[in-house]
DNA sequence: CGTTGATTTGAATATCCTCAACGTGCGTGG
DNA sequence: CCACGCACGTTGAGGATATTCAAATCAACG
């Protein structure tokens, strides 16, 4: 059923796929960027729990939808968490603050991603979230969702699936920025992101980062300036190729996912 | 009644005392060294609900504890989570394993803390828990504190804030390996530790790392070499003092918690 | 009291940061 | 539609920081 080793990887093993592994969930996430009848009768993902509890009806999911353009903020860290958001268009940031003004970029969210979910636990938005292009999201009141994972075991371990995967991701990414370098974790990042792309039923080989090589570095732990470079160096090594700045095209995969490794890593 | 900003901070300005800020729990963490009358009265501390709950009797912590000597492991990633564990003593590390042989330490862990929470919600653990010195804990069984939990909302809310706390460690740390350089880590790492034993009861001026170099490396995205030299170059700057290589006196804290920042930080 | 593993220190090198200049693409407004 | 401004991205050079390999020192333990 589970593979120990399996459920925790590095780069070129697999990050989404090792997140996926963990028992309960088949799918990448709760939602769908369109609720379909089957998830509705087997009330397993959010729009369906939402859509029993009347908060939002059947037909009428864009109506509880937020448009947000670039830059503005879903929620802000510290304050109360009262609702958890799933995105239904777009690309989201998290990004933790500090209160000397440093940031830390902690993720990177596309459709069918729900935001906000790391900080149930706590009753607290954790970080901030903040679109990286005009986007979408769908608001889910938390108290509904609480209560009608209450009543529904699968919906709750669902939940409890998601807010899991945040806790491995987070410590994931604590190994990558702990142990690799910038090569090496921009090539995890590469690869991350291909594979949910992926998992969104998009292209895993060509895909555009909707995000900054200044949010890029925030969440590598680089410069924007390292990160330009090594975009550079992995294209002209033939491992990727860049079309207009943000277009990503991967040609060999095996070759990104190998890269120089760190011999012993700390 | 809650700080947005001051939820969440950075070396100097208190890690300990921010992760404690959240709303829920007034002390550090929901383990008495010795559970007492009161907190067997309130139900509040994973103790009572054990004793409440007859898994273990009033008198007879002592029974109910493992012993590990150095090295020993407490449970393994990917293990399915039947239990959490208390320490009574001594101290722990967390590890992260990558598959390749990749080690990543993800935290460390004194007397009082509660050890294996942060796979509730995966119902696995993710990460390995290992005695960094001959060890003491106490084991909870998580089926029977799961139904302590739903009886009381005391309780619950504590588990759910711990559950926190170590979410919001792991994410805090991500600004710490992201976005600080060495000095700066190896700071935040010291007083992180001198605020866990002020909290313990103990001197927060001076105390023992338990830990290797190496392990506080791998913690803080280092190598050990490294460490080594930058505990010198701290003592040579007069702000803290080491005698017989891991006891800690802590000479200048501001000193410490106002280093030569990043001036930008990404 | 000697062995062993951990730690410290040194020197050379690699990586990454920093500052600076320049190029590119995008959106705005003429 | 074009020109302009502006933010973002790329590239270069030099310097700071951290790694790597090597050797010496220290402390704990049998």
């Amino acid at each position: 059923m589970l593979d120990a080793k399996a459920s925790v990887k590095h780069a070129g093993c697999g990050v989404a796929g090792a997140l996926r592994s963990i028992p309960v969930s088949s799918s990448p996430g709760l939602n769908h960027p369109n609720p379909c009848d089957q998830c509705f009768q087997s009330r397993s993902c959010l729009q369906a729990a939402l859509l029993r509890d009347g908060s939002m009806d059947r037909g009428g999911m864009a109506k509880a939808a937020i448009r947000l353009s670039k830059g503005q903020r879903l929620f802000a860290t510290g304050r109360s968490l009262d609702r958890v958001y799933a995105i239904r268009a777009g690309s989201f940031k998290s990004v933790l603050r500090c209160a000397d003004g440093r940031q830390q970029v902690l993720g990177f969210h596309v459709s069918g991603d729900t935001v906000g979910l790391d900080g149930f636990a706590a009753q607290l938005y954790l970080c901030d979230a903040v679109a990286t292009e005009a986007s979408e999201a769908c608001e889910i009141d938390a108290r509904a969702l609480e209560s009608a994972a209450r009543d529904h075991p699968i919906l709750r371990r669902r939940i409890q699936s998601m807010i899991a995967q945040s806790m491995m991701r987070a410590q994931h990414n604590l190994l990558v920025l702990g142990s690799m370098q910038g090569t090496e974790r921009l090539a995890y990042f590469l690869l991350d992101m291909s594979e949910r792309y992926q998992a969104l039923g998009l292209s895993s080989r060509e895909f555009v980062l909707r995000m900054t090589r200044k949010d890029i570095g925030s969440y590598l732990g680089l410069y924007s300036e390292t990160v330009s470079r090594l975009f550079s160096r992995l294209e002209q090594a033939g491992l990727i190729r860049m079309t207009r700045r943000h277009r990503i095209q991967i040609i060999d995969r095996a070759g990104l996912a190998a890269l120089p490794s760190c011999p012993s890593a700390h």
